[in-house]
DNA sequence: CTGTTATGTGAATAAACATTCACATGGCGG
DNA sequence: CCGCCATGTGAATGTTTATTCACATAACAG
């Protein structure tokens, strides 16, 4: 018989390998049977460890989350400037989805989108913190002149998580045709200059990023 | 025994109850006893007028582009302002989406990321001429001075279509917890200043927006 | 060292679903 | 009016998959 690990142990592993098969097959191809091949063990010992299917995606939406909005709130507690904060976690966040294709698919999903409410709240929740993050430093920026204090901080937050999100899209619906991190560039670029422009009007010194 | 109609009407009639059926149930809801059964027909029948699934899922990407494509390029060919006819596709775009809830589901879906890749092209392809047709107006706008010229056409065209996706994300996981049109709102008008500040700059006529 | 318990497994069970088949019939060309 | 064929149907069929069960054993407490 295989080596036995407490369930700890066991419930990270199995969350790991159900976000490598989410990435390769999709949530729909997130079967116990390729679950339990990955994580090295039998179909029914994934549940000794979890009830059921619904469980590990719960326990992956939180993994996910915390994933997420632990890089994003590090990088905006740093010192640097608002546009180089937000610079950073654009890029983080493109690096993470290209490293990590299961993320962008968990959260397309229709078990999300359809499934368990509770499951679709924590998500829902998770992004609104990541929203409200990135929102403060923007309202950072407004402050500080950086930029124009008319902009709403808010709904730029959302405009920058939509570029991502949309280019993550087509990059998946193109079967990786293009660089994610080229495309990303380009439209971080575009966006620095629709960003700065309004406050370069009012004679600011930072019209470099600075990262 | 039912009815008999023509092929030509019936496979009319199975896309749109596959539209219905996804935007209840998913895609993976998609089942051909639910579609049969929206539709009033037997499953077997489905089989008279599609060779499979597949077969229905190809012509619900033809039927979804060219309804999202007519739209936009009837729009962009008005004579309005660039940013009046941003505007009208803009809304209609989140109007289509509130009233189609199948339409970004099926954008989203496994189905289409993973599935065969000829259905992933045409979407792709798609969504490519949808960006273009954006582009150019904003190209236009850049051209007779409504926005500054040195912002990129393309990159603002998606920044455009990525605030309304993640807006259609964020309200299909939240359980349309909120109004789309109304989210929608606030997002153009920050993207609207973040647009025409540049422009207004070098003194310009248009800002309003003269819808 | 020994018994208990958490951990591990192969095999069975049951449900869902795409597709096929043999058979029926409406509607149109002649 | 008649016969043909596109259209229509209920009943299989075969596959995939989540979950359960009875049984095994490593690891640890005492």
């Amino acid at each position: 018989m295989r080596e036995k690990k407490n369930t700890h142990i066991r419930r990270e592993e199995i969350v790991r390998a159900a976000l490598d098969v989410i990435g390769e097959r999709g949530v729909h191809g997130l079967t116990i049977a390729e679950i339990a091949g990955r994580a090295g063990m039998s179909d029914a010992n994934i549940y000794r460890h979890f009830r059921g299917k619904q469980e590990i995606l719960a326990a992956l939406g939180s993994f996910i989350g915390s994933q997420v909005l632990g890089r994003a709130t590090r990088i905006a507690a740093g010192k640097k400037t608002a546009l180089a904060r937000l610079g950073a976690i654009f890029r983080a966040h493109v690096a993470l989805l290209a490293a990590t294709p299961g993320l962008p698919r968990f959260i397309f999903s229709e078990e999300l989108h359809l499934g368990d409410p509770r499951l679709a709240a924590v998500i829902a929740g998770t992004m609104a913190r990541y929203i409200e993050t990135l929102g403060d430093i923007v309202a950072d920026g407004c402050r500080n002149g950086e930029f124009s204090s008319d902009i709403s901080p808010r709904e730029t937050a959302i405009l920058l998580l939509g570029m991502i999100q949309f280019a993550a899209l087509r990059w998946s619906i193109s079967r990786g045709a293009f660089s994610l991190e080229a495309e990303a560039e380009r439209l971080w670029v575009n966006f620095r200059r629709l960003l700065v422009a309004r406050a370069a009007r009012r004679g600011l010194k930072n019209r470099k990023e600075g990262v």
